[in-house]
DNA sequence: AAATTATCTTAAGGTAGTTTAAGTTATTCT
DNA sequence: AGAATAACTTAAACTACCTTAAGATAATTT
């Protein structure tokens, strides 16, 4: 099937796939079209499924006590995403994930996840590499976020995702950053004042 | 040997090895024994050792241009550390590791880690579990990071890691918690008055 | 044991980021 | 298209955290 196309070359970034072995995967994969602007997992439920994104973007947060909302991350096609403390420990979620706009994403359930090491050793390597890399990107965040200000933040923001900043609403990014949104409305307007 | 015992356990909690897999994966260790205070990677250096703690105590941490520390991580024994990022891709270490106590710590070279994959595909599984759990936990502290004030930070990290507590100094637990020694000096006299 | 060096504390003054509130501009819903 | 809702901006007052500097305490070196 033409559309698994993409997923079976990101897979096949890290790992060699018979053409059994890609018609088995494929199988255990679902498929959904998500419009845009809805909650594909809310705080407390199980998390279960692991989606790969194949078309459209996605963002996951959380919110305090108090009802203020985090930004864990935003995900664009050809990544993976989940709540993974949950999906794997398979606890209560204590995240939410929704779409940004129109997407399509291919889920692997926490069932099929856990068989497919079984049935395809392979992925244990593929799934090893995608974790290395989550980490290693996620560590990042900590270091930037210790170090740097909120306007270098910002702008490093942009940089490394720039398809993202025409998407999201500068509420998100500010709640990416870890700072209020009148004060990235401040960062912005110094900005444009240089330019 | 008696000593290996203990990484043997560590292994084994995730996947089983026969005999001879054991035999081989110790043989690929380099024992080392570490003084305290001695930096075992500095920055710029090829990171191309990933450490496995058998006793005492490390640090990693990065410093930005005006000299000022982040601590990344504190590690304790039965704990992995390296510059993950650069050992992976090897390139030059962004971080410093130091022992903070007397250790003993079995080095896996990147040439050896390769390798390893091949020799004992076993191993794939292994670490692959290992970055899941670095990276949860990596989330986890960002999240901190984004969400909770200093105060809070600092009483879930004593909670978190209450043998680290004892044994590292308040300036590299400020450094870890992204605050001034000043300020976690504040935090620790408002506490003192509570009591 | 003394001298040196690093850590920890205290306090005053400064800056980065927040809160609240009001007004403006987009989006979404009917 | 009009009404409703959410996003974005601006500004003033506030708070969390930083900077600097000095003195006290502890650890390390000689």
């Amino acid at each position: 099937m033409e559309i698994y196309n993409l997923i079976l070359k990101n897979i096949n970034k890290h790992i060699t796939l018979t053409r059994e072995e890609e018609e088995h995967f494929i199988s255990i994969l679902t498929y959904k079209e998500i419009p845009k602007r809805t909650t594909i997992l809310a705080e407390g439920q199980i998390c279960n499924q692991l989606s790969y994104i194949h078309s459209g973007a996605l963002r996951s947060y959380c919110l305090d006590e108090g009802g203020k909302e985090s930004t864990i991350m935003f995900a664009m096609a050809d990544w993976w995403l989940t709540d993974m403390y949950c999906f794997l420990n398979e606890k209560p979620s204590m995240t939410f994930i929704e779409t940004i706009e129109d997407s399509i994403v291919f889920n692997l359930s926490k069932n099929n996840f856990d068989h497919l090491f079984t049935a395809i050793p392979g992925f244990e390597r593929f799934f090893r590499i995608l974790m290395q890399n989550a980490y290693t990107r996620e560590q990042l965040r900590t270091i930037e976020n210790l170090t740097l200000k909120a306007e270098e933040r910002y702008y490093r923001f942009l940089n490394k995702y720039p398809q993202m900043a025409g998407k999201v609403t500068q509420k998100q990014i500010a709640s990416y950053l870890g700072i209020t949104p009148e004060f990235l409305s401040g960062i912005r307007k110094k900005q444009l004042r240089r330019e």
